[in-house]
DNA sequence: CATAATTGCTACCAAGCAGTATAAACATAG
DNA sequence: CTATGTTTATACTGCTTGGTAGCAATTATG
């Protein structure tokens, strides 16, 4: 039982001044992992069943924890929520700048970005679809902050586009509009791709860098 | 009050015969518009609050009747969603049928199809939302009637593609697969569009339209 | 006007669930 | 072994809400 305790008696060799720190330190990341855990079980659930339809008694049963166990880590169940939002977002949103920090013409940079953030939204499908179905369940401030992380993404492609542009290496009339389609082509595969179904990821995600090169592919057919 | 009943006396002056059949046939188009009411009004508060957070007394109040006037129209809340769902996939399909019965090149008629289908997704877009957000929610034999009629939408779109691949208007790899990210992209504009928002309906069908074409133009840029 | 049928409402129940007060178990330190 | 703090569980509450049983009001008919 108790999956989340089996990590409890690992500080127990080391020599004594240091052993007040690390004691301490370890602490904290044993509890960054319950957190961790719990919000992982936490988004199972919504996933499959939606946010409202969970009830935190079934989250704590899957961890073979009890419901207060959880609440002696998260506030609430909104706060749940707020965090699994968030991880969605801010997991593409890094993808994105960690793409976007390599050198390389606009299409390069495009293609590592289609290809990268696509990658990551096909492994936290959980997260980035529970964000697109609960956005609604969110506290105003909460939606709010989560808003403005997703705006981040968009302006941030929207700039790469724009350079695409001016090098004359993309086609699009309106950079920041022409975004919001790519980072909702992006978003959609969340919604849709299911694995073990008709298609493998890999294959998803040379589709998505296909049809985004395709929508900013200048009339003459330069540039690949 | 009674927002539903103002209809109840127009069958009163008409010759004897007809009088019975007629009465018989207003009666029926009277439940049928007062089913229909409760299902817009409902469609607000599922696209509002979520299927789970919505009350039936709360879309009881709002139309000022109560709760147990919705269950004389309806079996249960499950049926109000069911029926939510379908509608909104059913007048996209509709919308594409109509559209491909218009005589033209594949070019012409899937921009005819985009452009008729985004309109209606955006008139709709409490319908096509709801359907994208809450099929978690429905029964196994209702989300599978669903599924069947977006695959429906899927494989008409396909056949387009197909179509103009063939006459060498497209250049589709894949047109199932491609049929999918169209139909995604529709999708998604029920999704992010806003009303009153940064952009009007009009520009978003046209940019639609746009995307579409260059998901489906050959390299060489013949046919527009 | 009386009778029958339809239509809607009042009042209620049972269940489910977020959140908590309190106690138990456990670990740590002296 | 005792004292102290921390972690987790037991057991509960208060509220919400889907759904219903039975009654009242309205309408249709003769």
């Amino acid at each position: 039982m108790h999956t989340l305790a089996l990590v409890t008696d690992i500080a127990d060799h080391m020599d004594k001044p240091k052993k007040k720190r690390a004691a301490a330190q370890l602490k904290d990341e044993i509890t960054a992992y319950k957190r961790r855990r719990i919000l992982e079980e936490a988004s199972h659930f919504f996933f499959a069943n939606g946010y409202e339809a969970t009830t935190l008694d079934s989250v704590a049963e899957q961890l073979n924890v009890t419901k207060p166990f959880i609440y002696s880590y998260y506030k609430n169940k909104g706060e749940l929520l707020y965090e699994i939002c968030q991880t969605g977002i801010q997991l593409s949103l890094t993808a994105l700048e960690e793409a976007l920090s390599v050198e390389g013409t606009a299409s390069e940079q495009l293609k590592i970005v289609v290809e990268r953030v696509a990658r990551i939204i096909i492994e936290n499908q959980r997260y980035v679809t529970v964000y697109l179905r609960e956005e609604k369940c969110l506290l105003p401030e909460d939606a709010r902050r989560i808003r403005d992380l997703r705006h981040t993404f968009d302006t941030k492609l929207a700039a790469l586009l724009e350079k695409g542009k001016r090098s004359g290496e993309f086609d699009v009339e309106h950079p920041s509009r022409t975004a919001i389609w790519v980072s909702g082509l992006l978003s959609w595969i969340a919604l849709w791709y299911h694995e073990g179904g008709r298609w493998s990821a890999t294959e998803v995600v040379m589709d998505a860098i296909t049809m985004v090169q395709k929508m900013v592919k200048p009339a003459g057919g330069a540039h690949g």
